[in-house]
DNA sequence: AGCTAAATGAATATCATTTTCAATAGGAGG
DNA sequence: CCTCCTATTGAAAATGATATTCATTTAGCT
């Protein structure tokens, strides 16, 4: 189980960064790592609601997102319309997504020979690259299938 | 000169569907190719406003850039924080963007290979893709000299 | 235990975008 | 050219995600 150890990699983070060691941020970490591979974060916080007992407010959860994402556990992975979709990167390796824009699935997919070529094309152009991100959006197999019943 | 070309295919576009030929929406082209290749609504609205004569209110130029989209001579290109970047396609060949995170400056680059390895993982998934958009964040030649220099 | 700065929650603000609604203007038919 | 119907427009208000404010609580040091 990787979960206790990038929360004890956060925990050394925080202190580093002189802030505080908090149960709300630990438990904000345990609900995303059980929530699945991508979320929202309305979503989130809607779900942590209706649980018996609160762990945080939704602007604990919002600030918590933040840090994570700045400790790099968290990254923003799909942005489509006003909707932002996470996912919790926690030892998972890199990767792109398809998004079907009929049924909101989302397909991971990684493909070595794009990042290369990535990496040739900022060469190219003296760039030094931090994070990218690859959204193909389209329609998948199970809702290609759908529309072909009628 | 396409624009000419890509105006009357929009007006052919309108009436096709039963929308009206009016000024505003042909005025507001004219302003979106004179703004450049990239442009943020917000910005344009406030250019559009600091001109003589005011040619469309904001409400306008948010519905018309949406009716550009659904025509295809606009796409959303970049998404970072709240800022959406547009871009007038226009006759543009298909490109993906390097985008500097210190300055902003953006930077356009096409790769047919990796257009290729897309539709491959794409047919490996049986995902019928719609469209695409590969981001690239990172910085520039010109911001990393001005970091060397202190 | 006592102190101080950081964290929290609730309410409020912000920012981009959409919607509402009353007034206006295309454009089809006469 | 006139009339009528409907789409369009502008201004204001609504929305939705996210950020900020501020009073209160808490972590962590002494
Ligand atoms: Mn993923
Ligand atoms: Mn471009
Ligand atoms: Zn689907
Ligand atoms: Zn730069």
């Amino acid at each position: 189980m990787q979960l206790e150890e990038i929360k004890s990699k956060f925990e050394r983070f925080l202190r580093q960064k002189g802030y505080k060691i908090t149960r709300g941020r630990f438990e904000i970490i345990d609900k995303i790592a059980d929530y699945g591979p991508h979320f929202e974060i309305e979503e989130l916080v809607r779900w942590i609601a209706n649980q018996n007992r609160s762990i945080a407010s939704r602007s604990t959860i919002y600030r918590t997102v933040r840090l994570l994402q700045e400790f790099g556990a968290i990254r923003e992975v799909i942005k489509l319309g006003n909707r932002t979709i996470y996912e919790f990167t926690a030892g998972k390796p890199h990767h792109e997504h398809l998004i079907c824009v009929q049924c909101g699935k989302i397909i991971e997919f990684y493909k070595e020979e794009i990042e290369e070529l990535q990496d040739k094309v900022c060469e190219e152009h003296q760039f030094t690259p931090l994070n990218h991100r690859l959204e193909i959006f389209g329609i998948c197999s199970h809702c290609k299938a759908k529309s072909h019943e009628d």
